[in-house]
RNA sequence: GGGCCGGUAGCUUAGUCAGGCAGAGCGAUGGACUCUUAAUCCAUAGGCCGAGGGUUCAAAUCCCUUCCGGCCCGCCA
């Protein structure tokens, strides 16, 4: 069978025929919270970006927000009086906490500090400063000029045939400030303006540069040939037959001249018994959210061992802890088949916190310390681990602690009970002769490691240990006739300190908890009398 | 009405472009480690590759039809 090739590395061979500098682009409106599907599209864009840089291209990574689109309505999480300025570009608009630049960089602040996060830094362009800076001037002109050509693109290929005052270019309303309810008059090349009537009553002049933009389709063409872009992830919305990205591409050639970018079509992600992730049925979860339950780098794993085409499945629940597993165990393998090699190369990111502390140990941990950070710092030293990138040890405690909050399956969860727990009733002298025997050895040795509390266990059936001597003093018996079933002191050691049967891995759970601890629940146990309470 | 993507083991999937013995992980089962518990290692089982037809010496792969799931266009981007 052939060499597997990651889809990267295809895209990246594709688009190395043709061109041997590239520009990978990718643009997101950020009219709302910036969810994980739009993050599909700039892990995608990464992913080619770095299959490219691999190849010693010459490439850039960059990012364009549509700051320059008008606000389509009063979304639900926006008080009513946004309703004033619907219609307006996201950029003149202020936003909604008050504490931004405008509305557009509301949204987009949290969303490039998550791609930071997940170790992607394009070069960042913002539409509205696009526009005002002159960049698009000539391709409004072209656009204004060739209206009919784009008007027959259009209608030939989408099969809408445009009004008959439909225009390229949206002017922005002086008196209202709204883009999307202007019609274009007249248009002067040499002095650069564009006249217009607004459905507002007011008409007036505006200057091509940074008086309004291209409509989208038209728009979007324009940006391939300013920016020079070569390479472009899109969802399949626009992927479809007469779609944007169909006419973007007649436009492209027809109208500008320019050679439109490879496309990379990516499918929604699946939120688990929620449906796709989309903004207009609700189903939407932030990139901040998911970023609080996921370590980054699982995060761009799971969308990086996934082609573009597929569905993804993400079930923040147990499959979160599997994918995980995976990643981790990946992760620490020596060689790892040459296929997952590359997706774990690619889901790797500089600047990515990533520490050596397995994710289900956390969980044991942050439950066992109730998610006390000095706690689990002492915790993890006492068990060789190194302590040093607290930031980084943090950030998953972080992922941990919401996790268990939101998404953990009640199996998964425990508490270190305060007092012993009434179960204890349920213990047979066997298991009670096993713990009044570890409370003396771990009295004696005090704190150990999560190995030797998890061989104490079992010495404890083999005859002649310390600890199964012990027993047999404690019962009173023969040590030879003294049968011990390691199964049953498992159960007892969760019964009595969660008060359930089963627990995490009892070695580094016992070493998690102080000696002071257990020898003091351990001999209560011995102790106890069901008649007690 | 038109179009796009997907359907491969119980689950998640690779392989489809470029036809050549269907591969992995998880889970399950069995075993090993002087140690089954949410650890590690080894092994085993599990598949009409959604269905039907066609092309071919040879089809998961190419062509046609069809079913299922998801989505898009026909408002706007």
């Amino acid at each position: 069978m052939a060499e597997i090739i990651h889809w990267a590395d295809v895209v990246a061979e594709d688009v190395l025929e043709q061109r041997k500098e590239n520009v990978v682009a990718t643009g997101i409106t950020p009219s709302g919270h910036i969810h994980i599907g739009n993050m599909r599209e700039v892990v995608t864009a990464d992913a080619v970006y770095r299959a490219l840089l691999d190849m010693e291209d010459s490439v850039k990574l960059i990012y364009i927000a549509d700051t320059f689109d008008p606000l389509r309505k009063v979304y639900p999480f926006l008080p009513q009086k946004y309703s004033e300025y619907v219609g307006m570009p996201l950029s003149e608009i202020p936003c909604p906490c008050g504490n931004c630049a405008n509305y557009a960089e509301h949204f987009l602040n949290p969303f490039l500090e998550s791609m930071k996060k997940l170790g992607i830094e394009p070069q960042v362009y913002r539409a509205d400063e696009l526009y005002k800076s002159g960049v698009y001037t000539e391709a409004v002109k072209t656009a204004l000029i060739k209206r009919d050509e784009i008007a027959a693109i259009l209608s030939e290929v989408s099969g809408r045939k445009p009004a008959s005052d439909w225009s390229p270019f949206n002017p922005i309303c002086e008196e209202c400030g709204r883009i999307n309810t202007t019609v274009v008059t007249d248009f002067d090349i040499d002095s650069e303006t564009v006249d217009y009537t607004c459905s507002c009553g007011h008409s007036g002049t505006v200057f091509m540069q940074g008086g309004g933009k291209l409509t989208w389709r038209v728009d979007w063409a324009a940006r391939w040939k300013i920016l020079g872009v070569t390479v472009e992830p899109f969802g399949k919305d626009h992927a479809s037959r007469g779609g944007s990205y169909d006419t973007g591409k007649l436009i492209s050639r027809e109208i500008f001249g320019y050679e439109p970018p490879h496309p990379v079509v990516y499918e929604w992600i699946m939120l688990a018994d929620k449906g796709a992730m989309s903004s207009s049925t609700g189903v939407v979860v932030s990139i901040s959210d998911m970023l609080k339950v996921v370590p980054p780098e699982v995060l761009r794993y799971l969308i990086i061992r996934t082609r573009p085409g597929k569905h993804i499945q993400f079930d923040p629940g147990l499959p979160l802890l599997t994918l995980v597993d995976e990643y981790e165990r990946l992760n620490q393998a020596d060689q790892p088949p040459d296929y997952n090699r590359r997706v774990l190369e690619l889901s790797k990111a500089s600047g990515i916190c990533h520490t050596e502390i397995p994710f289900k140990h956390m969980v044991t941990l942050h439950q066992v310390a109730h998610g006390d950070l000095e706690q689990i710092l002492n915790i993890l030293k006492r068990a060789g681990y190194s302590t040093d990138d607290r930031r980084c040890i943090k950030e998953l405690v972080d992922n941990v602690s919401n996790w268990l909050d939101m998404y953990a399956p009640p199996f998964a969860k425990f508490s270190v009970r305060d007092d012993l727990p009434p179960q204890t009733a349920t213990l047979s002298d066997v298991q009670k002769a096993f713990l009044a025997a570890m409370a003396e050895v771990i009295d004696e040795k005090g704190d150990m490691s999560g190995e030797q509390y998890h061989n104490l266990v079992y010495q404890a059936k083999d005859v002649g240990s310390r600890i199964h001597s012990k027993m047999a003093d404690i019962l009173e018996c023969d040590e030879t006739e003294l049968k011990v079933n390691p199964k049953d002191l498992f159960k007892a050691i969760y019964t009595v300190i969660l008060g359930q049967s089963s627990g995490p891995k009892a070695g580094w759970f016992l070493s998690s908890l102080e000696s002071d601890f257990l020898v003091r629940r351990f001999t209560e146990a011995f102790r106890y009398e069901p008649g007690d309470q």
